[in-house]
DNA sequence: CACGTCACCTGGCTCAAGCCAGTTTGACAC
DNA sequence: GTGTCAAACTGGCTTGAGCCAGGTGACGTG
């Protein structure tokens, strides 16, 4: 300690005291999207508190989404993404024949964002997760189609595709990431599974590390996690998708009936 | 500083490090939930480093929900809480007449858990959200029902419903806790809306510090943002209601035809 | 004009110290 | 035995210092 100064407690030194002040001047508009914060230094000096309390208030707004920082360069106001919404009708048949960007680029495109597509396709063992949702044994032959969404540049979502190799083999499916104009559930169609029902299973959690980099999500974000089952006719499942969303800039809209077909 | 000795830059003194250290051992099991980890002091002479330091370390463990931190008493290892799942079921007719409890105690139950709801009945005027919902003009008359649904005291989602009051009028929507046998929707069938289809909008969030606090939410946990609408066979919409959920101890599960009805 | 470089910003992270407020526990008085 | 109260723990928060690394722009040199 440079004297033994009893500290005179800081006049409000409170971080929370701080991230309120800057939450309430963000959502009144006097800073706005894009809009760079004062420094941590500054806001320190402001508030006559020390540096680290400053960072503290930092740290809480960028828990809850509304800043974020740029190393070296500064804090930044968060762009309020525009959402994209995913329900029941992206597995519909007039979807399928309408679009050849499927239900991911038709959406996007809605939104006035630009979609891309990368994909992965491997041979696999089904995981057990996969396994009992497919019916199947765990540890069978499947295909694993891994794709990454992205709306102008940034991925948004990511959706893994597992279905088993019987029915993949010897169709695009089972190596290709060009499905044709009827897209996915034309090239399951074709196989004689034709998608009648679909199970959606969703819950919602923080990112992992690994996730929060590779989808550059950033803090305070969570992600949707959802799991899909494309159901035939026969009501027998063909294909499970596992989802991860960033649920800043995604939601789903289910309407259904209420009562068992 | 003490003396102008030049720091002697810790052995290892990196946050991430204590916190990969920690959730190594939570994830092996060497502290199961509910045991007390380390406190902070511990930490810190432990791997060499300043307490500030280990404190980083258990933030991020928090802000990942792996533990929880209690005021003067330490910092314990997350229970997992058991999954409540809700989907499209919630609403059918057997489900309506199997139960007393609603869907949520129901639910509870089947998950050993003891349910207990708790309710406020206003009248209001219905705000711009939820008149487009209801399909009425902003500011109308309608009634405002607050439920909060506990499992074992434990506050996991809130409900609020909403209702054009012209439906309500006159019988126990408007006014009552007590919903009858049939429970809330077999008042709205008394008053003649059945309730046949469903729109479910479902997103992420982190939660308001107002509802953390008020919901005893953990750090690191997100909430399940869920706008409800209930519609008749006529095809109009007579409620709507907004839950927010705990994402860490709740799923929504749906399945559906793909097609239109 | 192009290109480097360097000062000066920014946030990221750490340290060592200290005060405060809850919680537990055990010694002591009654 | 029962109650009380203080000591010794816990986490919560703050200070003010310092080093590091990324980013930017002015300035100077070729």
């Amino acid at each position: 300690m440079t004297t033994s100064t009893p500290r005179p407690r800081a006049s409000l030194g409170d971080y929370r005291a701080i991230a309120r002040a800057l939450r309430d001047e963000i959502t009144a508009g006097r800073y706005r999207p894009g809009d760079q914060i004062p420094s941590e230094r500054a806001l320190a000096a402001e508030h006559g508190a020390a540096r680290n309390t400053a960072r503290e208030a930092i740290a809480e707004l960028r828990r809850e989404g509304l800043v974020i920082a740029k190393h070296g360069r500064g804090v930044f106001v968060r762009d309020r993404p525009r959402w994209m919404r995913f329900g029941r009708r992206r597995y519909s048949a007039a979807m399928r024949s309408s679009s050849e960007l499927g239900p991911f680029g038709a959406e996007a495109i809605a939104q006035g964002r630009a979609p891309h597509v990368d994909s992965t396709i491997t041979r696999a063992e089904a995981a057990p997760d996969v396994a009992t949702r497919l019916g199947i044994e765990p540890g069978a032959a499947i295909v694993r189609r891994e794709n990454w969404y992205f709306a102008d540049g940034e991925p948004v979502q990511v959706g893994i595709t597992f279905a088993p190799w019987h029915i993949v083999e010897d169709t695009p499916l089972a190596d290709s990431a060009d499905m044709g104009p009827e897209g996915i559930y034309g090239q399951f169609s074709a196989r004689g599974h034709v998608i009648t029902y679909i199970r959606e299973e969703i819950s919602a959690r923080m990112p992992s590390r690994e996730e929060a980099e590779r989808m550059q999500i950033p803090d305070g974000v969570p992600v949707i996690d959802l799991w899909h089952t494309g159901i035939d006719a026969a009501r027998l499942p063909f294909e499970v998708t596992h989802f991860v969303m960033r649920a800043d800039s995604t939601a789903l809209d289910y309407d259904m009936p209420v009562e068992e077909q």
